[in-house]
DNA sequence: GCGACAG
DNA sequence: ATCTTGTCGC
């Protein structure tokens, strides 16, 4: 875990407003052949143990290049606008022991959809400068009208507080919940949305997080016992 | 004050 | 996130 994170809560809101300005939230979406990494964590909260999994797939061809996982403790409660503070740092330990840079990181969770527009897939894409994207399961505080039945169909993710749209609604599969997709760092929202779409195969989430997510729940499962 | 609230 | 069986559907 870096060695300045915050304990507190208001350490961590003070973090995030020091963030919120880096944040690049436009740019170009990834080549075709491009690698692309999911990322994941899982809790034991009894035994405070965290175990999260950075699984890096082809874009054209979505087989899973190479896979890391890092073990740690955890660093902070959950709480609802402050989840990056709980998963990155193992993330960060994750990323850094893949041999290849990803050209993209999804993350399971927002980028810019969040109360003061740093949700974790911005922070860390802002922390290690990558091309980052979120996409999530819930809509969190935000408000959005169904999207068509057709797989592609959007509708815009709203802050319902402003009516700024933070996101995107998307029909990854006919007859499943849309996922929320927001931008993370240096990638704009059609680019995540079109990304998004092409990393989905048969299952409403994208195949980075299935994998990320399968892999750590192995790890953290093999860790305990 | 109370409830809701990414994972 | 996590606790958890069977079950409906492709």
């Amino acid at each position: 875990m870096p060695a300045d994170w915050p304990t507190t809560e208001a350490e961590a809101l003070a973090v995030q407003q020091r963030l919120r300005g880096l944040v690049e939230p436009s740019g170009p979406g990834p080549a075709p052949d491009a690698l692309i990494a999911g990322v994941d964590v899982a809790y034991d909260d009894d035994r405070d143990v965290v175990v999260a999994a950075a699984v890096l797939l082809s874009l054209s061809t979505l087989a899973v290049v190479e896979e890391t996982t890092a073990t740690g403790r955890i660093s902070f409660p959950y709480v609802p606008g402050l989840l990056a503070f709980r998963e990155l740092p193992t993330v960060l330990d994750a990323l850094a022991d893949l041999r290849h840079t990803p050209d993209l990181v999804v993350c399971d969770g927002y980028g810019l959809a969040h109360p003061r527009r740093l949700g974790l897939a911005s922070h860390l894409g802002v922390l290690t400068g990558l091309r980052t994207l979120g996409v999530a399961k819930t809509p969190f505080t935000f408000v959005f009208d169904q999207p068509g039945p057709e797989r592609g169909a959007t509708a815009p993710l709203l802050d319902p507080e402003t009516g700024e749209q933070v996101g995107a609604a998307l029909r990854t599969r006919e007859g499943t919940k849309p996922v929320f997709v927001s931008v993370g760092h240096r990638i704009g929202l059609a680019e995540s949305v079109a990304t998004t779409l092409n990393l989905t195969a048969g299952y409403r989430q994208p195949e980075t997080t299935r994998r990320a997510d399968s892999l750590c729940r192995r790890a953290l499962a093999a860790a305990v016992s």
